[in-house]
DNA sequence: TAAGTGAGAGCGAACATTCGCTCACGGTGG
DNA sequence: CCACCGTGAGCGAATGTTCGCTCTCACTTA
């Protein structure tokens, strides 16, 4: 039906017939509902945002709006995808790591800075309720979680069989709570309460080195020398 | 029969039991409709349920019901309240605990089982999100991460006093951290997700090894003191 | 003890809104 | 000319809440 095609042009200018073809017009359109959708759901919630609002947000009638989306649900399901589209992007760089704990620690605080910046900690927390109930949603959420934890469980995989990293339990385990732990933080949004970044990063480097258990020779790993002698082997 | 559903529910059975005082059975309504709220608001969210399916699930009139409650709002309200309340006592115990990391992981053991057993995940989830908007739920949820943050700060400010911990970074760094991981995990309700207990309590032990840093541990994560754990290896 | 009383409990139809959504119709570019 | 874009009044259903009513029961009074 509707194809959420995701450009980087969200310069929505104004209605203009400035040499723009109709497919070009009508993704303008589609990105302008979005944005404006986006912006009361956040505002009042899924269930709370009408599309009365909506129509206002972005400037159109119901009518011209229905002509985009065929439903308020697929509005909610477009952007639910469009985010986790969006969310993704910071674990793209997960593959070129050649070390675990910095591989996690990288893609933890992308994570985080990522949706501190794009302010998209209030959206998920929503579509995390909206999944509970929402089957369409919580399939999509659950896709996401599924691309992550296959971009992250290759990196701990591979490290365990070099011996580089001698976690405490089986990588399904860990796995779990790497993810669970990973969504806490993100969606509390720790940098906007005022969590300096640096420290923030020291501390889940320091949590990432216990879970993980790097053995002996983690060059790389920046791990702040304590003087009170941390042991660190396996 | 079908019709009269709310007279059979209300009106014939607490005849029977009446060795109860007008104060009591008022207490006793009252439980019954915030305990059907409660299953209809993690049924449908609390603003997707409505207020007719909370007066069939408690099987009372809306006209009986806001005798008890002024608005959907306040039914809210105090199921927030309630459920937070009852959230609080998993960390009851840590005042009792002499080892840092001991009290921690106990305490974030009892969270993730009770919220589990009571399967108040989903409420959280929506009370999150909800509080994104709704300024009384927000305070509700920020006063009970308060008095939480309360118990578990003095453990720790006391074990760095002692020089029995050096964290990688400061103590309000380390707190917020600490409730976001433990907000994450119960909200995920591994339990839930087929995780083993046990396999969950030795990465969360070696999590918050990782992030205090005893300066007497060992690598493993076995602490020597508190025999008091319910916990076997890691 | 018997009759009376008033406050509270409960019912459920009805209230004014608001909901998501549709449709007949006017406009416009290719 | 046709195919699309856009309008906005309006649909039926559902929303949270109210109100006039009946009934019950702990209480007073005789």
């Amino acid at each position: 039906m509707e194809e959420t095609a995701y450009f980087e042009a969200t310069q929505a200018e104004p209605l203009e017939g400035s040499g723009l073809t109709r497919a070009e017009r009508r993704d303008q359109q589609v990105q302008r509902i979005l944005e404006a959708a986006k912006n009361c759901f956040v505002r009042s919630g899924f269930q709370g945002a009408s599309m009365q609002q909506i129509c206002l947000e972005c400037g159109m009638s119901p009518g011209a709006l229905y002509r985009y989306f065929p439903s308020k649900e697929a509005i909610v399901e477009a952007i639910c995808e469009a985010d986790r589209q969006d969310d993704m992007s910071c674990f793209g760089e997960l593959k070129h790591t050649d070390s675990a704990v910095e591989g996690l620690v990288e893609a933890a605080m992308a994570h985080i800075l990522h949706t501190h910046e794009k302010g998209s900690a209030p959206l998920f927390a929503e579509m995390r309720s909206e999944s509970m109930r929402n089957e369409t949603i919580r399939c999509t959420i659950e896709g996401h979680k599924q691309q992550v934890a296959e971009m992250i469980l290759p990196v701990l995989q591979g490290a365990i069989d070099r011996g580089e990293i001698n976690p405490p339990a089986d990588i399904r385990t860990l796995m779990a709570v790497v993810m669970s732990v990973g969504e806490g933080m993100a969606i509390n949004d720790l940098p906007s309460r005022g969590v300096p970044i640096d420290q923030l990063e020291a501390v889940i480097r320091a949590m990432v080195v216990g879970m993980l258990r790097p053995t002996g020779g983690d060059a790389d790993g920046n791990i702040q020398s304590t003087p009170g002698s941390f042991s660190s082997f396996g």
